[in-house]
DNA sequence: GTTAGGG
DNA sequence: CCCTAAC
């Protein structure tokens, strides 16, 4: 089952290049390392429809004992998600062990959780190990992966960083109950402090009254986890670093699956690099590790994605498996004398259970209720019967905090700072924002329908986070409206766009202005907003908080001397921390114009210059972009009218775009001897002129 | 940091 | 637009 519609989703979304690439000329053939892939993540398919199965039936019987089935009489859909989860859950387990990439995944179902308390509790027989209920196995990983903070395994315990709260060992929480997968990747970790996550824990003895679980999940601390991995790396690669020492403690978000992850890694090593120390280090800057940003990104970028993610996920497994045997670490980072906690969060996005039946996860709480419309709710009803959207949100994807302390500082009171943050973030003013596909849906009027939040919509992309609860959001800085061709003979010049501070949904059709404005106009008719813009203020609003919308939650202030310093890590990863694209601006006919004029008198192999030429006020358009406009608009004057999309480009530039695209074909974009071809004489004479 | 291409 | 390999 599993594996069918794993394999109707499919997964060459993406590469993942696990090993260092062939050239890109053998690259090119996709074709054959796909078929590759496929074969090598086919184990991971079996193992995958094994545990499906065996989950399966788990949940069978646990069902049949308790009072109320949990997933019984689930649709077949969500039945194969939920198992999906759990048998990814499982195999991330299992891969995980000594893999550079930690990764974390839980397989919780928030809305399910009374359920699965209430069943714990009347059939306590389900504690037996050898009964691995679908409850069971949820709890378990839960366990791990939420209250974890995790210390690797290893040697040099001595550097080894606790840098959670008590220690609790993960049996405290599971109830001493630790399966193999679970027991390797909890085994030693250090559970953050149990505030953090009420409820999950069904075995715990006096767990939470349900009162507790009753809140909304926002403000129930089972919304956030925080689990630090202590990356497997640091002890293979610095055997010992007890004095002196600095320790880079930062988080990887390349550790999980997208839903609830928040996980750190930690990673030591001393300033003094030792003759093994080189080895790794330029270990490390080979391809082989270059896994690890790629996962990373890669991860990040699917945490939105919510269930769609979890396919595309196959390909992280498999890496991550090879990461055991090729790539043991990843980047290190050394912050002068004060080691740097970089962790972030980055949970992930909840998954829908999309179940046409009704009473799947039934809610005995309010959870729901309180669901003020707002994405808080573990489900949402809205509308009667089929058009109602459930959710099941598995966490919120908690922004990144930065960490700096000075190495004197006592591993309690980075415990204390660490706690602190969190919790700041927690009571602090967290709002929820909803990401759909990546983009930030903002208007909170609009009705999931209207926003595509529909019973069959994509709610495999949607997603939700947490954000400073800051009311104002400081306008953006417009983008400077860019003068094409600054300089001279510009007979496109475009005035500077206003900055339309207040973008109302305007209704101006066609605004021919560049960019700026039809960016504005995007966003408006749509109500989403996708990334970010660049804040005005910088890394000085991230105390305030305004500035950058939903990262850098930093309550925490500067510091004394011992007091720890949390800073945003906002400048650096400001836009990685979401993952979002920057927003979509469509080249305006102008720029199109400035572009094609440019490139016939340069070619087309300097970018650089023609963005220097054309674009150097336009900030939103690299050279990247450029080459990337141009390469669309050889596309675009090749294919029929009919087929083009979007605002429509004059022929006659779509012309001169042909003939300067021949033209440059042929002449190597550089050194030619002019006169050859006629259609560009004109072109020929610009060109000299430039090159004089 | 740029280029060139595939995704 | 993103992401990378190759320069």
């Amino acid at each position: 089952m599993v594996l069918k519609k794993r394999l109707d989703y499919g997964f060459h979304g993406y590469q993942i290049p696990v090993i260092p690439r062939a050239p890109r000329s053998v690259r090119r053939r996709g074709a054959h390392k796909k078929s590759v892939e496929d074969h090598q993540i086919c184990a991971f398919e079996l193992l995958a429809a094994v545990a499906g199965k065996l989950l399966q039936e788990s949940e069978s019987s646990a069902s049949s004992n308790a009072s109320e089935a949990k997933v019984q009489p689930c649709h077949m859909d969500g039945i194969k998600k939920e198992r999906s989860e759990e048998t990814k859950a499982f195999r991330t387990e299992c891969l995980d062990q000594g893999s550079c990439v930690e990764s974390t995944f839980i397989p919780e179902r928030v809305a399910g959780e009374q359920n699965f308390k209430s069943s714990v509790e009347d059939h306590p027989n389900l504690e037996n190990d050898s009964i691995i209920t679908s409850s069971d196995f949820s709890k378990k990983v839960d366990c791990d992966l939420k209250l974890g903070i995790c210390n690797n395994k290893t040697a040099d315990e001595d550097n080894h960083f606790n840098v959670a709260g008590g220690s609790h060992p993960s049996q405290n929480i599971c109830n001493g109950k630790t399966e193999t997968a679970a027991k390797r990747q909890v085994g030693d970790e250090t559970k953050w402090s149990q505030e953090l996550t009420v409820a999950n824990s069904p075995n715990v003895k006096h767990q939470v009254g349900k009162c507790m679980n009753s809140k909304t999940v926002i403000n129930s601390d089972s919304s956030v986890q925080l689990s630090l991995y202590r990356d497997p790396v640091s002890s293979v690669s610095f055997p010992k670093h007890r004095n002196n020492v600095n320790l880079g403690i930062r988080d990887d978000d390349d550790n999980s699956f997208g839903w609830n992850k928040l996980s750190t890694k930690f990673r030591a090593f001393r300033p003094q690099a030792r003759n093994g120390y080189r080895r790794i280090r330029k270990m490390l800057q080979s391809k082989y590790w270059r896994v690890a940003p790629k996962l990373r990104d890669y991860e990040v970028s699917n945490t939105n994605e919510g269930m769609r993610s979890f396919y595309r996920n196959r390909k992280f497994i498999h890496t991550r498996d090879r990461c055991q045997h090729e790539a043991p670490s990843k980047r290190r980072k050394l912050s002068g004398r004060r080691f740097v906690v970089a962790y972030d969060q980055e949970a992930s996005s909840e998954s829908i259970s999309n179940s046409p039946e009704k009473g799947e996860y039934r809610r005995s709480d309010g959870v729901l209720d309180k669901a003020n419309g707002s994405s808080t709710s573990v489900k949402v009803h809205k509308k009667p019967k089929n058009s109602s959207v459930k959710f099941s949100i598995k966490s919120f994807k908690v922004p990144e905090l930065y960490i700096e302390v000075p190495e004197t500082a006592t591993v309690g009171s980075l415990k204390t700072t660490v706690l602190e943050t969190v919790t700041a973030i927690l009571g602090g003013g967290v709002r929820v924002g909803v990401v759909l596909q990546g983009k930030k849906v903002r208007d909170d009027n609009r009705t999931l329908q209207q926003t595509g939040i529909s019973h069959g919509g994509n709610l495999d992309s949607l997603g939700f986070i947490l954000e400073p609860n800051f009311t104002q959001v400081i306008e953006p800085s417009k983008d400077s409206p860019q003068q094409l061709q600054h300089d001279t003979d510009e007979k496109f010049i475009r005035p500077p766009a206003s900055p339309l501070q207040n973008s109302g949904p305007s209704n101006a059709a066609i605004d021919p202005l560049p960019a700026t404005k039809m960016e504005k106009q995007n966003v408006s008719n749509h109500e989403i907003i996708l990334s970010p813009k660049t804040p005005v203020i910088d890394s000085k609003a991230v105390v305030d908080g305004a500035g950058t919308e939903s990262k850098a939650l930093v309550p925490v202030a500067p510091v004394g001397a011992e007091a720890l310093a949390m800073v945003p890590v906002s400048q650096k990863m400001k836009r990685s921390e979401v993952s979002q694209r920057r927003t979509r601006r469509p080249f305006s006919v102008g720029e199109v114009e400035a572009l094609v004029e440019a490139v016939e008198i340069l070619g087309t192999g300097r970018w650089r210059d023609v963005k220097m030429r054309a674009f150097d006020n336009a900030d939103h358009r690299t050279y990247v972009d450029l080459k990337d406009k141009w390469k669309t608009l050889v596309h675009t004057a090749s294919i029929s009218p009919q087929q083009r999309r979007g605002e429509p480009v004059p022929q006659e530039l779509l012309d001169r775009v042909l003939s300067a695209h021949s033209y440059w074909s042929q002449h190597q974009s550089k050194q030619h001897g002019k006169h050859q071809i006629e259609p560009l004489q004109i072109m020929d004479a610009q060109a000299e002129k430039y090159e004089a």
